[in-house]
DNA sequence: CGCCTTTGACCAGCGC
DNA sequence: GCGCTGGTCAAAGGCG
């Protein structure tokens, strides 16, 4: 069966038609259950997709600029509060997910416009962990991107929380349906417009 | 001019 | 209580 995210007749011109023409290879991921703060929630490919060969690829066309450009509002209704509060409001702001993804480039664009807001070394790993939050005002979206401490060639990019508006790009791509059924859960709708996501005006089908 | 990144400082949690 | 660590703030400067 041929990738669900190689490029199919209605899909754009630079969608990937191949295994090959992807630099990015989606290895693990993990799904945190809303409500949820261990990782016991971790899922394979596998458990999410009821088709075994159906593997998950991050495709191409990813400007670095894609992340990181574009009109932000500054949001700072979260200051000053206590950590123990935060970690509250994480749990309750719904699902986090984190991946790993094979790249070279550290800046995933998956629609969203983020804005950079730290950056901390992290201990056991020779790489420093970024800190983005979601461009759109009062979104409360965060994300954590670093490098794997053991392999640089993979980058670590968890999510926490969930939009509260739409994606200012559309994703187009299709799929199966048992895919799509997946495709449509909060958790894997995070997961797909985080991991594929590319280039373009983009359509969610 | 508006929005971005950079970066040092600050704060709170946690383990000892 | 102290030190370490992770997470966030905010000022400064850059860029389109």
């Amino acid at each position: 069966m041929s990738n669900p995210f190689f490029r199919q007749p209605n899909m754009p011109e630079f969608f990937p038609e191949s295994d090959d023409q992807f630099p990015f290879q989606l290895s693990d991921y993990l799904v945190l259950e809303e409500g949820s703060d261990d990782s016991s929630g971790l899922k394979s490919p596998e458990d999410l997709c009821p088709s075994n060969d159906m593997q998950f690829k991050t495709p191409a066309c990813l400007p670095e600029s894609g992340a990181n450009s574009g009109q932000g509002v500054s949001d700072s209704s979260n200051s000053k509060l206590g950590t123990k509060k935060l970690k509250k409001m994480k749990v309750e702001n719904g699902v986090r997910v984190a991946f790993r993804t094979q790249s070279d480039v550290e800046i995933l664009d998956d629609g969203y416009r983020w804005r950079k807001y730290g950056k901390k070394s992290v201990k056991n790993s020779p790489n420093p962990r970024n800190y983005y939050r979601c461009s759109n005002g009062g979104c409360p979206v965060k994300k954590k991107v670093e490098r794997d401490a053991k392999d640089s060639a993979f980058v670590i990019t968890s999510y926490e929380g969930r939009h509260n508006h739409t994606c200012p790009c559309v994703i187009y791509y299709t799929a199966p349906q048992p895919f799509l059924d997946y495709a449509s859960s909060p958790e894997m709708h995070l997961l797909m417009q985080s991991a594929v996501a590319f280039q373009g005006p983009y359509v969610i089908t």
